[in-house]
DNA sequence: TGCCTGATGTTCT
DNA sequence: GAACATCAGGCAC
């Protein structure tokens, strides 16, 4: 069963455009005091080394040091002042790529969620700083083996290109032009810029 | 509906 | 000391 998911997590040192187009589909498995929460990954964007919008560009740092380790660890930093964002680790070791999960769909342990959250219905985790409030990830998961629990990846078959749609990403002020942000076609939980 | 702004901490220059 | 892969609330239209 381990080993599966860590023969399956192979699939993640592919390129990050790849790795984050295979991740639509996929669950995040989420224990908090017992209680599990299942969301389904509905919009990624992938970050490379030679990117400029990726925090790796300029190289190795404290910070960033969790992006050159190796694929299916959890990147999680800390952005203007408040928020956390979560990333999946891809590429070979040294790599320094990520994919950023934007947005999940709760499947399981909707309630829990809410625990964490003002906002609700689609709002709920429509964005990368509020799944991660919602799902009460913080630092403390960086550089977390998402083979494991208590965050747990579990990679799921492709989806068909015609259920995802491809654009640039959002929210960066460099390399705007590279159109490296997936999403489930017609998902209600994809954020809205 | 859509723009503007305040809140706020970490990282890097 | 400025930039930052954001969010939510308030206000104008």
């Amino acid at each position: 069963m381990e080993l599966a998911t860590t023969t399956n997590f192979r699939l993640l040192e592919a390129p990050p455009d790849i790795v984050a187009a295979r991740l639509l589909g996929s669950i995040i498995e989420r224990t908090i005091d017992g209680t599990t929460i299942r969301v389904r990954i509905v919009e990624t964007e992938a970050y490379a080394q030679a990117d400029a919008a990726s925090h790796s560009f300029k190289g190795r740092t404290a910070r960033t040091e969790v992006m050159f380790g190796p694929a299916g660890h959890a990147y999680v930093y800390f952005t203007y002042g408040m928020h956390y964002c979560l990333n999946v680790v891809t590429g070979k070791e040294g790599d320094g790529a990520a994919v950023l999960i934007r947005a999940v769909e709760p499947l399981e342990g909707k309630s829990q969620l809410q625990l964490h959250r003002t906002a609700a219905g689609v709002s709920l985790t429509n964005g990368p700083a509020k799944l991660c409030q919602a799902l009460a990830i913080d630092k403390r998961l960086n550089g977390h083996n998402l083979a494991t629990l208590p965050l747990k990846l579990i990679l799921k078959p492709a989806l068909r290109t015609h259920e995802i749609s491809q654009t640039a990403r959002v929210g960066i002020s460099q390399a705007k032009d590279v159109p490296w942000r997936f999403f489930i076609t017609g998902n209600a939980y994809v954020s809205k810029k």
